[in-house]
DNA sequence: ACCTGAACACCGTTCAAGT
DNA sequence: ACCTGAACACCGTTCAAGT
């Protein structure tokens, strides 16, 4: 069946597909990507570079998916608060797809919008000059590993059966998993403003 | 040339030959290992389960060959300091290496021992219950955050031609990569140890 | 422009067979 | 116990061929 009439394949029907997949099986390739849109395999490319881009949709997607609202009337600590929140929201409802993005370049525009506004708001909170871009890096470190603790396997430590008493002491006292990611992000976002407030 | 009187794998050997691989391509395969040792394929699998516990195998040994100091004579903050500092330079020589152990549940007992100290220095400091385990995780997400960004492409964010500017201006204050990374992570420490402090 | 099937160069893991 | 080669079920990408 070649050139129908109206395309078979969308790229947001490809990219809905492409979710799809990671949410059921934290994986993703362009074999069943294609089964399940019901097309063959190298079709796709005729609407994408290639995995990559497909990768990179996605993040545009989530992050769309999950809009805030403006940070005009928020003083700057409710605004990082807000745009923090919601990119890690954005993984958390996806949280298999983290890991998939580690090592990519953030090329889509909802995305990059995301890093303005974060740029912004440190602006109009005093920091300077490489202290803005510090000041994102670790934010954006401190939402990356948050995103990825929702994907990592059940059990992130696992210390052997002897030893280790205040680890596993401390591992007793934490929720299950979901419960222990969340607790550990609102505790870590109030530690890295109370610091930020700090520097200034 | 089956079953020859001294073994032609050790596991040394192994770890030396992946971590090698690491480091210059980014990429680690089996077929790739095996070739640079000089061994088939599937003799792998006689010293080790497979792919996976190599890769913890490299956790561990990058850990082990960033000792740090006895922390007992240290104020928590050095203290903590001390071990976050020497876990993220232990990816730091081994940039590549981070983006691959993302999703593996920590096994090594030296890396154990590393959050052992952790836990033992947080509660030296005064947290307690579930805020050591979500100090851990903060710290963790920040160094882990830290080591990929040493993995990461040149290009960490890539704003389109048009608009973005105050996120432009801010990139155009970092310098080289490698720079900016150890500038971010200095940056982001000081941010964490000052709200873990205001914490108590 | 959009689709197909075949081909290419890869993966990780298993397993019978050898000593 | 330790190694080999063959086999299996996968990958991502390219490309000539079709309309």
């Amino acid at each position: 069946m070649p050139r129908p009439p109206v395309p078979l394949i969308s790229i947001d029907g490809l990219v809905t597909a492409a979710l799809a997949l990671v949410d059921e099986s934290g994986d993703f390739s362009l074999p069943k990507l294609a089964r399940r849109i019901g097309v063959s395999q190298s079709s796709i490319y005729s609407h994408v570079s290639g995995r990559e881009e497909i990768l990179e949709l996605m993040r545009g997607r989530i992050v769309a998916e999950n809009p805030y609202p403006a940070l005009d009337d928020l003083g700057w600590e409710a605004a990082l608060r807000t745009v923090v929140r919601s990119y890690r929201d954005a993984f958390a409802r996806h949280p298999r797809l983290a890991p998939l993005l580690v090592l990519q370049t953030v090329r889509d525009v909802d995305v990059i919008a995301l890093y303005e506004d974060l740029a912004l708001v440190l602006e109009r909170a005093g920091f300077m000059g490489r202290d803005v871009v510090s000041a994102i890096s670790t934010i954006d470190s401190f939402a990356l590993g948050a995103a990825l603790d929702l994907a990592a396997p059940e059990v992130v430590w696992a210390p052997p059966d002897d030893g280790f008493p205040t680890l596993k002491r401390a591992l007793g006292h934490a929720g299950p998993p979901r419960q222990r990611g969340e607790d550990a992000f609102t505790f870590g976002l109030d530690i890295i403003l109370a610091g930020l407030r700090s520097r200034l």
